[in-house]
DNA sequence: GTCTATACCGCGATAGAC
DNA sequence: GTCTATCGCGGTATAGAC
């Protein structure tokens, strides 16, 4: 559960001279985001690497693990940034609810694959496979409901119902990750700003 | 491509002494929601009908006929309505954009399963199976397009990225999608107001 | 840690009797 | 139209040499 991280800062960029493990995570990312997991096989992921299908299992005991290691590296930053940003006292709930939309919609615009679809793929939930992203949602989420009800009362709503509320402004903002399923290559700083105005019209 | 449906009206409600096709498309529409395409086997399907998994193959060529039927009896009602609310020129633009909506949003989380997932399983799109998903997707996209610019103007609004702004309201309808996965009991009632109601705050 | 060889299983689909 | 039997393939994972 708890994983010792002992690298600098910038070591998630992939290295020229990545160790295989590392190599491996990227393909898998590449191939789970874009062919889904069940329908992505272990030969697929050793040939993007350059290794033979049993080789993988000197580092990764089944392929589920490679598929909770992806994950890990994928949702880590992402939470890290979004406590900082609630964190913020200086800004008011409006700003920081805006600002927290724009760095969400980036994150899902401009990764390099859709990433973030893997977390509602059935046979990924099925296979209990989404335990970490789950989380993060659901953190992420409680983050949503706290800044959307600051910004209501700062707005002198009162008679709103919270919880649908914030279900309403989550699922705009996830939406964007079936938007980018029709277009892989949505335009970030078109869409960024245009969803933090929506959700800022619905808290208004 | 072009099928004869000669029932009178009321057949997708699945009668007790529906044929064997029916009850293996009803039993595919639940298991490829819940499983995923890739992740079905066609025993599983034959297991949920009470028939051995070789004779499946006396109503459908492939597996993959057994999902285009399952979007055909989907979504062809759905385009139907849509039309129907289109057309309605008795009402406001946004009224007719709110009446769309709540349909839409009450379809994606009434329906006995969350089919509507199924369009965007990587799977389903990279075996190129989900034309039909993604042609009735593209119609209603032009729908809402159509039925935002109207409400805009109606609002004096003509500033606004016509494009962008439907991506938007799109994203924020489609989301439920994404919420039906944490949740599979959503509550319609409840969802469906609170989403009309913010997109026609995102259209003022 | 990577390789070759292979075990083992479950998949989609076919053959042919009834 | 459904059954039993079975094929051929490709999946994950292991064994053991190097």
């Amino acid at each position: 559960m708890s994983e010792t991280v002992d690298a600098p800062a910038e070591r998630s960029e992939s290295h020229p001279r990545s160790s295989a493990r590392q190599r491996i995570v990227e393909a898998a990312t590449e191939l789970f985001s874009t062919r889904g997991y069940a329908a992505t096989t272990t030969r697929d992921i050793a040939d993007r690497v350059g290794i033979k299908q049993p080789s993988l299992y000197s580092h990764f005991a089944v392929k589920a693990d490679i598929l909770i290691e992806v994950e890990l590296q994928t949702f880590r930053p992402t939470v890290e940034r979004f406590e900082a940003l609630h964190a913020d006292k200086a800004l008011t709930a409006g700003d920081r609810l805006g600002q927290l939309v724009e760095f969400d919609v980036r994150m899902l615009c401009t990764g390099s694959w859709n990433v973030a679809l893997l977390g509602y793929l059935p046979e990924v939930r099925r296979e209990g496979l989404a335990a970490g992203m789950a989380a993060h949602s659901h953190e992420l989420f409680l983050v949503y409901r706290t800044l959307v009800g600051e910004a209501l009362t700062e707005n002198g709503r009162t008679e709103t119902d919270l919880g649908t509320l914030t279900e309403v402004v989550f699922s705009l903002v996830e939406g964007i990750i079936l938007r980018r399923v029709h277009d892989p290559h949505l335009d970030a700083d078109r869409l960024a700003p245009a969803v933090r105005d929506a959700v800022l019209a619905v808290v208004r």
